[in-house]
DNA sequence: CAACTCATGTAAATGGTTACATGATTCG
DNA sequence: CGAATCATGTAACCATTTACATGAGTTG
């Protein structure tokens, strides 16, 4: 149940619209958490039905901005406190290493060389990122910044990994 | 749709029963992928429908060993050759890493530190698995071994990463 | 005024989790 | 003979994706 609190999280920097927060998983929390916009929309919804959130102000073409509430906040702090992470880890290109034995050896090869350089290129992206978003102070910038140095560190091991399994693969 | 093909690649090594097959998404696919019970015999149902795993044999209290068809092999080289690995990157540990400004600095990093801790602990984890796992010569055990590594390099890398994150948190 | 962006929502389908339900065989 | 393990399946629920549907305001 992350999404909720990934619209908690994002309504604590400032209150925003779900067109806003659908560009927010767009941009600031690609890579981390991904929605969709009618998951967003539902979300939405549902907190603010609960009490979590309120609608803090409309504009034009039927735009609502939504505030977090006391106890949409209190909510949030349950969850980073008290709610164990939950890993359920799942990779679609990892899965595929176990099966690389029903490719030959030059398609296996191609297929983690091709990792390879995808990774490269996120890593490329990550570090362009990084110089053109115009960082701010608040909260979520900063704590962001550690988020993209994993992404950064992820990248760069990922590419090595891929470049010293393929060369594991019998000649 | 990555769960129908890591059962039709688990059935590559030899045939299995729902059961077998549990087992070995508890055990060489964990960290990779997960699957429930309900959903391995769903699964294995639906495979048979489409004539991609077949009853190879039966045995006590209603044993069902399902073998891969020809078929079956040809949609599992499909995918690994022609479809694009999904990469729909969803963490909850990271995600809350962005939220640590609602914490005080004590327990942002606690948060991170524990993070340290359950990632040393998971290296330990694999290299302890690594060496009482008596590894094959079957493709399975050996590209399992790649993906073995693969975890331990994450591990490594997401342990230095909290440490270093800790330390980022202003004083 | 046409194209683009902003803006919200619903419906159907798929994928995944949890809980329920049952029973046979083996091992100590 | 009791406990553990082997073995299969269904039902209800929750989360996620894709597709549909609509329209207001802005910009060139």
């Amino acid at each position: 149940m992350s999404l909720r609190h990934a619209v908690l999280g994002l309504l604590t920097n400032r209150p925003a619209s779900g067109y806003d927060l659908m560009k927010l998983f767009e941009t600031s929390l690609a890579h981390v958490w991904s929605a969709t916009q009618s998951q967003v929309y539902g979300e939405l919804g549902k907190l603010a039905d609960g009490g979590l959130v309120e609608v803090s102000a409309e504009g034009p073409r039927g735009r609502k901005e939504y505030a977090i509430t006391e106890a949409g906040r209190s909510e949030l702090h349950r969850w980073l406190t008290e709610v164990e992470p939950v890993r359920t880890r799942r990779s679609d290109s990892l899965l595929r290493v176990f099966f690389l034995g029903e490719l030959t050896r030059v398609e296996a090869k191609t297929y983690l060389l091709t990792e390879a350089e995808r990774s490269a290129q996120q890593l490329a992206g990550l570090k362009e990122a990084e110089s053109a978003i115009d960082w701010g102070d608040d909260p979520i910038s900063v704590h962001g910044r550690l988020a993209l140095e994993y992404g950064k560190r992820l990248s760069a091991m990922h590419e090595e990994w891929a470049r010293w399994a393929a060369e594991q693969l019998a000649p």
